[in-house]
DNA sequence: GTGAAAGCGCTAACAG
DNA sequence: CTGTTAGCGCTTTCAC
C-alpha cells in the first residue's frame, strides 16, 4: 500500500471512461443538460458514481474567477460575541453556496492586514472584518481597489464600507436612565483601553453624554482596566470608586463581560455584596449573568443577527451587477434584561 | 469608475514591466535567486513593488498541488471549547504557514459529511475533526482513501486516526473520590443525550465504575436532560432526585457547563442551596464556575492544547515521508479545581 | 448533440 | 543566468 499522494480522479479520466470528450462532462457538471442526449447524460452520471468523482473546486475557481470562498476576520474568536457571529456567518454563507476562509488576529491590526493580504491571495470574494482598528487607511485602500468588505460590529470612520453594528446610544442611554430612575444617585464606567475600539468608544461616549445629564458630580466617572491583569486593577479601581463615592447610591457599567467578571471577582474579594453596596449592570448577556447573585442586568449584543446581516450584506454586493453602489450601514437593535443587580433599596 | 472585476495584475504583467520571462518572475517569488543575477532580482523586485504584485494563490496551489489549506470541523463553535480549540488551530497553523477552512456542523452527521466532501475538493491537505458522530463508516473510507485527517477530543472505535483527547478516566475518577472523601454519600450524573458523543461516554462509563466501587445505593444515578429544553427536565430531574436521596448527603456531577448552567437554574427555581442542600461539581471550567456562591468544583478541559496538538500531528503527518505510519493517540491531561460547592458539612 | 482547442495564472523540465 | 515549452484540471468559444 504506497499509494502517498493517490491522485485523484480527474475530468479526463472520466471523459474517457464515459467514452465523451471532457466538453461533454464539464457540461454535465454545470447542469447544462440541454446540450446532450438522455444517453449520454446517464452514462456520464453512471461513470461519475462508478469512479467516485469529485471535480477539484481550485481548478474551477481559476478558471471561472469564482472561488464560492468568503474571508472571515475576527478580533478574538474566544469572546462569545465571535464565536457567534462565526456560526451566524457560517450559516448565512451555507446558505448562498459560499465557504468561509476564516482568521483571528487577536485585535493585532498588523495580523489583521497580513491575513486579509493572504485570503485575498485566494481569492476570497468577499471579506467581513470585525476590524482590530487602525487599518483605516488599508482599508481604504482596499476598497479603492475594487475589494469587497463588510464590517461587524466595529465601524470605520464616515462608514465608507458595508457595516453593520448595533444601536448602542440608544440601549446604552435607555440602560442608563432606568438606574437613575431605580434611585441610582451616580454610574460609574468600567472598561478595559478604549484605544481602537470603536464600540467601546461609542458606549463610553454615550455614558459620558448621559451622565452630563444627570449633572454627575461623581469626581472620576470612567476606570480603565488592563487588558490583560484586568483582575487586579480592577480591583483597585473599585476601591478608589468606593472610597470616594460619599456615601451616595452608586451603579457601575461595565464595558463587556470580560470586565463584568474582573469585577465580580474583585467584589468577591472585597466583600463588597451587590446590589447592597453597589448596583451593577453590563454589556453582554452572557449566559450565567442570569444566575450570580439576584441576576445581573445586562444589555445583550445581537450577534448572530450582526453576522447574518454582515453575510447577507456581502453577499448581496458580490452577486450585483454594478458593486459600486454607496456603502450600507446597518444598526441592529440590542436588548436590555433588568435584574436584581439593579435594583435600589434607599 | 466602473471596474467591476478590475483584475490583479498577473505574473505576465510583471514580466513584461520587468523585461524577463515568466519564469524568472516565477524563481524570484519562490526565493531562487541563485539562478538570476543580482540586477534581475532588483528590477523584479522594484516591478513587484510598482505594480502591486501578489500571487494567485490558487493558481498556484492547482500547479503544486499544495494548497496550504487545513480544514476544521467543529460541532459545535457557540461552545467555549470549540472557539479555544478554533484559536490554538489557527494559531499553530499560522506557525506552520497554513491557513483554515472552518465548518460548524451543528453536531450533524450529515452535515460533517457534507462539510468534509467539500473541503476535499477544495484540496485541502489534512482535516481536523471534532467529530459528531455516526460517521465512522465513511471516515474509516477516507482514510482508506489517504486522506489525512486527526480527530479532536472524540474518539472513534479502535482509534484507526490520529487522535487528541483527554485523561477523562483519571480525572473523572479522581474528582469522585475527592466528592466521597469530603463526606458525600451519593454522586448522581446529570447528562444530555450521550448518543453519538464519545466524550460523553466516556465521562458517564467512568462514573459508573467508581460508582459501583463505592456500592452505590442511590436507586437512579443517572439523569438525562434533554438537549434543547435543558431547563424545565433539568426543574424536573432535581426534584426526582432530591425526592429520592432518602436524607443522605448527595451530590451531582453534570456533564458539561451547558448542563451546569441548566441545574444552577434549576436549583434557583426550587430554592436550593449549594452546597447546604446538594454538593455539585462539573466538566468545563468556564470563567465564572469561580464566582457562583462559593465557587463550583471544575474538571478544566485543556481545549487549547488539544486544539495545538491536533494540528502538530495533522501537519507532520502532511509533512512527512511516509504518510501511512501508525496512527497516533495522544491523551491531554485535564485538570480539577475544588472550591466551594463540594465541601460538605455534615 | 458533441468535440477540439485555447487558456485561467502559475511552475518546472529542459535547453541554451 | 535566462527563456521556451508544456502542462495542473477545468470551462468555454467555435466549429462540425
Amino acid at each position: 500500500m504506497q499509494r502517498k499522494q493517490e491522485k485523484r480522479t480527474t475530468i479526463d479520466v472520466v471523459s474517457r471512461h464515459a467514452g465523451v470528450s471532457k466538453t461533454t462532462i464539464s457540461r454535465y457538471l454545470n447542469g447544462k443538460y440541454e446540450f446532450m442526449s438522455e444517453e449520454t447524460r446517464s452514462r456520464i452520471q453512471a461513470s461519475i458514481q462508478e469512479l467516485h468523482y469529485q471535480p477539484n473546486a481550485m481548478a474551477r475557481s481559476l478558471k471561472n474567477n469564482k472561488t464560492g470562498l468568503i474571508g472571515l476576520i475576527v478580533g478574538d474568536i474566544t469572546h462569545p460575541f465571535s464565536s457567534i457571529l462565526v456560526k451566524a456567518v457560517g450559516d448565512t454563507c451555507e446558505k448562498h453556496g459560499y465557504q468561509v476562509l476564516m482568521a483571528n488576529t487577536d485585535d493585532d491590526a498588523k495580523k489583521e492586514r497580513e491575513y486579509i493580504t493572504s485570503m485575498l491571495n485566494r481569492q476570497v470574494e468577499g471579506l467581513i472584518i470585525n476590524t482590530a482598528g487602525g487599518n483605516e487607511r488599508f482599508l481604504a485602500e482596499l476598497k479603492d481597489h475594487g475589494i469587497l468588505m463588510c464590517l461587524a460590529d466595529r465601524r470605520l470612520p464616515d462608514n465608507i464600507l458595508d457595516t453593520v453594528t448595533t444601536d448602542t446610544e440608544r440601549v446604552t442611554t435607555e440602560m442608563l436612565e432606568l438606574v437613575y430612575q431605580a434611585g441610582f444617585e451616580q454610574v460609574a464606567f468600567f472598561t478595559n483601553s478604549l484605544h481602537n475600539n470603536s464600540a467601546r468608544q461609542r458606549r463610553y461616549e454615550t455614558f459620558r453624554q448621559v451622565t452630563q445629564r444627570h449633572c454627575q458630580t461623581l469626581e472620576k466617572p470612567l476606570y480603565l482596566i488592563g487588558d490583560k491583569s484586568g483582575e487586579q486593577s480592577c480591583f483597585d479601581a473599585l476601591e478608589t470608586l468606593m472610597a470616594s463615592s460619599g456615601g451616595k447610591k452608586t451603579a457601575v457599567l461595565t464595558v463587556n463581560g470580560v470586565v463584568l467578571l474582573d469585577l465580580l471577582n474583585a467584589a468577591k474579594a472585597h466583600g463588597y455584596s451587590i446590589p447592597r453596596d453597589f448596583g451593577l449592570c453590563s454589556y453582554d448577556g452572557w449566559s450565567w449573568a442570569g444566575i450570580i447573585g439576584d441576576g445581573i442586568s445586562v444589555i445583550t449584543h445581537p450577534s448572530y443577527e450582526i453576522g447574518k446581516q454582515s453575510a447577507e450584506l456581502i453577499i448581496a454586493r458580490i452577486n450585483s451587477e454594478d458593486r459600486d453602489y454607496p456603502p450600507r450601514y446597518l444598526e441592529i437593535p440590542s436588548t436590555i434584561e433588568i435584574r436584581g443587580s439593579t435594583r435600589c433599596d434607599k
